[in-house]
RNA sequence: GGGCGAUUAGCUCAGUUGGUAGAGCGCCUCGUUUACACCGAGGAUGUCGGGGGUUCGAGUCCCUCAUCGCCCACCA
């Protein structure tokens, strides 16, 4: 496809131009990998969105973060694959239908496991065309070919072969223990899964009699229905208050159980009372205590967050409830002492929003610490993987150091079940504790495996729980390329390179990650992590759902196009990792700094409008590469800075550094080409064929068409768009593939952009002495440059045209001479005077005025830096280089205040 | 309780190994000159959170305090 020929508008409409692109890129495959076609493997794997409805600001950064990288490293010429694909987010789908489910007021029960599972897979397939859609308005590479879902068959016998190996290798138990159980989703959760929030609560002090009728103990609790549950007290064995105690026996109020006291160095003595209630079966610590010293566990709580018969006569009652009645009944029985107001912590499901609670029941396990320990050993002894920045390091190594034993089993049914298969034949067709199991590949394989133990008839039943959904994307780096199976993608380009992702799930996701991956792999699946922030809203508090706070991405994008968007995005994140705050007012879905990037894209495309109209219908291959010996000053000035610009930028991009690479190509089109080149090559452009006008054109063309390829990785669209129009190429070439620029250090002369600078700085100080003297914007006068210095009349002489033409001088005199003008406005720039002869009635004062205020600076600086070189330390210790400096500085304000002062004497 | 980050112009933020503070937006003045008013030219604005230290020299390094934010662990 070509680019629009027809003439250009002086506005650049995103609208046509990104739709069009972005199925240009689709249906070419212009980022489908390929593993034979050489070159250095550059492969990211997306941080799969969770299908649970639309992609958010986050998300937009985040691809495009990997964008600008991937982008730039298939330019490179690095074999580049960036796949794509999505995460079945077991427990949050299930938030979602069972909110759903409720508004309809019906359960998933209700439902059956599938039917539920059939309205997952159409919510599943309603999100995912959501967020492919989303993925594409973004305009990011990816190779749609690759596409996975962590629920996709392939991705599925991953996690029944990860799941089987790791439990052949002894790293997968199940067992009876404490997990979090969250009551609202009736599935144990991770201790990642837990949020915990500060609440204001109490703090029940209870009295416990000796069952000897000696006397009592004072426990308190923020919990006192789990008192039902207690089957002992414990003190710490150094107390001496209570060391007589330990061995004796208390009568449990309301169950009349008979406790023991127990002694345990996990009790604070200086805390509360110094006694503390033992309830095994709810509390992690009270697990603890109880599996030292041989306490019984009872299990208060039904799964519903109900209590259970064990509970006697607050049975059936939900436990919130059940707390106010047992409060109630101790104090009715005298054995509530007092309630003490308390804030402490609660812990809360992540997803459920409720209270958990620990709760006992069977559930499968990864053992984690072989796992971590080789985890640890890539990072301590290979520095694998590398984090940037470089103090998430330690977050993560703090994680691998304190990871507990997973619970990988979710009581769910959106997920990959768990490939374990019951015997039940051999415990009237049951699931029980006791009944033998067998973990397989498959139904059949269980079957053979279970006839070979238990004889020809055997019932199998397959376990009903799910797998965490950790557990699939834990293996996402690996089993989208092709594990197990050794494919050619997973030869090619695993490990990844990179892996992008926010520092809130390095403990849910990349530990997870590694873990599998050392494992499976025997090395680390990325060799750099770069965390980026979060993206905060206008009044800096984070983007979440909750809040309401989030902005949708394609509000932007229709307003000021995705390039805009994704510049912004990009630019903000100066300072690797930092969080990120986008401007926006919600009244009018406006953005001053996405609107601020509009005007970038937009200037881009009049600038390309201008060279395009100038090329007489020459591309840049026509033009070919400028000639050094053809060229003039602001030519080669430019190309210096252009080749300063590719060097910087991909050095830049090298070392994460995308939002100052976004930066300094804003400064440099800006700034550099536009506010500059582009105006001093304007008077050339005009005439015939000639040698002037041609070496203009080819340097306009090439800087611009390297300016194009320089950007593009940040905004695609734009610059496609515009390549295809300068150079005519047709639809069968696009700009996403073409060889980024490599800086020629040839070109890049210092020398010349000092004496460049020097020019801008006269016509700056001409512009400024025309607006201090109130002489209008369009009036062309002359002007006088005065300088003893051989070296500033050369650079004035060869930079004479410019000054004229910006400066709008019609007669301009550069001269040695002393010249003693009355009624003149002067500036000094090095040591040159700038002159303005006035003619007619001057206000002198004004000028006077603006002679003291320039003398007021230069005395100012002679005040500093005769300080500064006065003192011998400075002079002795500080590098030569820099009290050279210092030097030349003070010659030349000693220079200005001289002329300055004699200038302000002729007035 | 432990750890991390932030504090710079009215606002949002940059500031490489210490060499004397910058950008965008906003503001003021002027302007339609052969791309662009989503523009151009010029201008104003900072005891770099407070205090102390190292140094010839500190926004930058060290200590300390304050405020804000985040993460982790939590004593019943």
């Amino acid at each position: 496809m070509t680019a629009n020929q027809s003439p250009l508008p002086t506005q650049y409409d995103p609208t046509v131009t990104e739709a069009r692109w972005q199925e240009y890129w689709h249906n070419h495959e212009v980022f489908k990998a390929d593993p034979n076609r050489g070159g250095e493997p550059y492969c990211v794997v997306i941080p799969p969105p969770n299908v649970t409805g639309s992609l958010h600001m986050g998300h937009a950064f985040e691809e495009t973060l990997i964008d600008v990288l991937v982008r730039y490293h298939r330019m490179r010429g690095f074999n580049t694959l960036w796949l794509p694909g999505t995460d079945h987010a077991s427990i949050a789908v299930h938030a979602v239908l069972e909110k759903q489910l409720r508004a309809e007021g019906k359960t998933r029960q209700d439902l059956g496991r599938e039917a539920f599972l059939r309205r997952a897979w159409e919510w599943k397939a309603t999100s995912e065309g959501t967020i492919t859609g989303q993925l594409r308005r973004l305009g990011v590479s990816v190779d749609w070919s690759r596409e996975r879902f962590t629920l996709d068959e392939g991705l599925s016998e991953a996690v029944v072969t990860a799941f089987n190996q790791l439990y052949e290798n002894g790293l997968i138990y199940r067992g009876n223990y404490l997990v979090n159980w969250c009551p609202a989703t009736q599935s144990a959760i991770a201790d990642q899964e837990v949020e915990n929030q500060e609440e204001a609560g109490h703090l029940w002090h209870l009295r416990y009699l000796l069952t000897d009728g000696s006397g009592f103990v004072e426990v308190a609790t923020t919990r006192p229905e789990t008192m039902l549950g207690d089957t002992g007290v414990a003190v710490n064995p150094q107390d001496t208050r209570y060391q007589d105690l330990v061995g004796k026996t208390l009568t449990l109020p309301l169950m009349g159980r008979e406790i023991p006291i127990v002694a345990d160095e996990a009790v604070d003595p200086e805390f509360g009372t110094g006694c503390v209630k033992v309830t095994p079966a709810h509390d992690f610590n009270d697990f603890e205590i109880g599996q030292r010293h041989h306490l019984p566990l009872i299990n208060i709580l039904n799964k519903d967050g109900s209590l259970n018969e064990n509970a006697g006569e607050f049975q059936g009652q939900d436990r919130f409830v059940a707390r106010q009645n047992v409060v109630q009944q101790l104090d009715k029985e005298g054995v509530l002492v007092r309630v003490e107001d308390y804030h402490h912590s609660v812990p809360y499901s992540d997803r459920g929003k409720v209270p958990v609670e620990p709760l006992l029941s069977t559930q499968w396990f990864v053992k984690i610490r072989p796992l971590a320990d080789k985890a640890l050993g890539f990072l301590d002894q290979q520095h694998s993987p590398e984090f940037v920045p470089q103090r998430w390091t330690k977050v993560y190594r703090d994680w691998l150091v304190n990871l507990k034993d997973w619970c990988i089993s979710r009581q769910l049914w959106w997920g990959h079940q768990i490939p374990a298969w019951y015997v039940v034949s051999e415990t009237g067709n049951e699931i029980t504790e006791n009944t033998p199991f067998l973990v397989a590949h498959s139904l059949e394989q269980a079957q053979e495996k279970a006839r070979a133990k238990f004889g020809p008839k055997v019932e199998l039943v397959q376990d009903p729980d799910v797998l965490d959904t950790w557990f699939s994307s834990g293996l996402w780096p690996f089993s989208t390329l092709g594990w197990p199976e050794e494919t050619q993608d997973l030869n090619c380009y695993y490990p990844t390179t990179t892996l992008v992702t926010g520092f809130d799930i390095i403990f849910f996701w990349v530990v997870r990650m590694c873990l599998m991956a050392g494992h499976f792999t025997d090395q680390m699946p990325f060799e750099t992590v770069y965390i980026h922030g979060l993206v905060r809203d206008e009044n800096n508090k984070k983007m979440s759902k909750s809040a309401n706070n989030g902005i949708d991405p394609l509000i932007l994008i229709e307003k000021y196009g995705t390039d805009a968007l994704r510049y912004t995005l990009i630019r903000e994140v100066a300072g690797a990792g930092q969080d990120i705050r986008l401007e926006y007012n919600r009244q009018t879905d406006e953005s001053a700094s996405v609107e601020a990037s509009r005007n970038f894209t937009n200037k881009l495309w009049n600038a390309s409008r201008f060279v395009m109209l100038n090329l007489a219908g020459k591309t840049p291959e026509d033009l070919g590469q400028p000639q050094l010996a053809g060229l003039e000053l602001a030519d080669q000035w430019i190309l210096s800075r252009f080749h300063q610009v590719v060097q910087q930028t991909s050095d830049n991009i090298d070392n994460y550094g995308l939002g100052e690479a976004a930066k300094g190509l804003y400064e440099f089109i800006w700034g550099d080409f536009c506010d500059w080149y582009i105006e001093l090559v304007k008077s050339r452009l005009q005439g015939d064929q000639n040698p002037a006008r041609l070496a203009a054109q080819a340097t306009l063309a090439y800087v611009l068409e390297g300016i194009l390829k320089l950007l593009h990785p940040f905004m695609p669209h734009v610059t496609e768009e515009i390549w295809h129009t300068l150079t005519q190429v047709g639809e069968n070439q696009s700009l996403a593939v073409q060889a980024y620029p490599i800086a020629n250090p040839d070109l890049i002369n210092p020398d010349l952009e000092e004496q460049f600078e020097q020019v801008i700085g006269i016509i700056r100080t001409l512009r400024n002495l025309r607006s201090e003297a109130g002489i209008k914007p369009g009036e062309r006068i002359q002007a006088v440059l005065q300088t003893q210095s051989e070296s500033e009349q050369h650079t004035l002489q060869a930079g004479e045209s410019y000054i004229q033409t910006l400066g709008r001088i019609n007669s301009l005199t550069v001269t040695a001479k002393e010249t003693q003008l009355k009624q003149t406005i002067v500036g000094v720039v090095g040591t040159v005077q700038v002159l303005i002869p006035l003619e007619g009635v001057v206000d002198v004062a004004a000028l006077r005025a603006k002679i003291q205020k320039d003398l007021g600076k230069a005395e100012a600086d002679i005040k500093s830096l005769s300080g500064r070189l006065s003192n011998p330390g400075f002079v002795d210790k500080a590098p030569p280089a820099v009290v050279q400096g210092a030097r030349n500085a003070l010659t030349e304000a000693q220079k200005q205040a001289e002329i300055l002062r004699s200038r302000l004497e002729c007035l």
